[in-house]
DNA sequence: TTGATTATTAGAATCATTCCGATTACCTTA
DNA sequence: TAAGGTAATCGGAATGATTCTAATAATCAA
């Protein structure tokens, strides 16, 4: 799958604000992760990016999941011990937690409301300063119609 | 350290309850947990109770730790993919959210109030059931005067 | 084009955790 | 209190995700 002229702009505006260079691995690595928001691992992005260039090593797929979270283009998603896994972010000061299905293993984005965000810095007694929230939920999601991915 | 008459009864109720013999290994590995709550990991554990029973195992040690955490003895929190963290389970519906000092690196157990929990179920859409919520936070704790552990 | 820097690669190394087979401890019942 | 059976422990090997390393390749600047 190509990246779209949108897309790529994004990509190399950030990458080169960040200093490092757009190669043809980081823009295709960023295009398999947008093509399909389900949360894979670098493993399941190894496999997804191999169809395009099939020598791609998944010590390169780390390399640039690290890259785009370091430049915001990315962020990563661990449930308790498995492998992390990695989706596009799409807007910043927005906020989501994770749904993570027991039954099926897959992974809901849930968006935070601002006011919920606002509550939850308010739980923490004086002096804690958080920097970063992470909200999980585990249990079971709605029966899927919607094949689409996500 | 010895366990207390009252903890040990905890414990053996609970793993009667659930199946399972008291054994030496247990009861010392439950004294640790309870002997300082820094939410050691199972590593941590290990040292601290091999100067109490030198030649325990680590296997052993996760061994107890599971079962603790099957028990409704012990909680589990995980940072990332950093190893798994542990801490004992005081009461049942009190939530806690955990706090990351990224200076420190300790861990910090923050209350969450009833209504927070209540909002918190809100704001998954129609059909998500979350069984488990798991909220974590990361930045800066306050400049600790307090060696009390916890 | 040259040289310097940055990226990529394959495979080795690491680290937390789990698995395995053998031994040991513990309960039951005789 | 001995025997047999089950459960727990042990040390070390195996696993799996991730990171490191050293060599090669690509890219940039002059």
């Amino acid at each position: 799958m190509k990246l779209s002229t949108e897309s790529r702009v994004t990509l190399n505006q950030a990458l080169s604000r960040y200093g490092v260079r757009s190669t043809r691995q980081r823009e295709q690595v960023y295009s398999t992760l947008l093509s399909k928001h389900d949360h894979p691992t670098a493993d399941e992005i190894h496999n997804r990016t191999k169809e395009e260039i099939p020598t791609i090593s998944l010590a390169t797929i780390y390399n640039c999941l690290d890259t785009f979270v370091h430049c915001g283009l990315a962020r990563q998603v661990n449930f308790e011990r498995e492998s992390t896994r990695y989706c596009p972010m799409e807007a910043k000061n927005v906020h989501y937690a994770h749904f993570h299905c027991k039954h099926t293993g897959k992974v809901h984005d849930i968006h935070i409301p601002a006011p919920v965000i606002t509550m939850l810095q308010k739980i923490m007694p004086e002096g804690f300063n958080a920097e970063k929230i992470e909200l999980c939920f585990r249990g079971t999601a709605p029966n899927e119609n919607e094949s689409s991915g996500e």
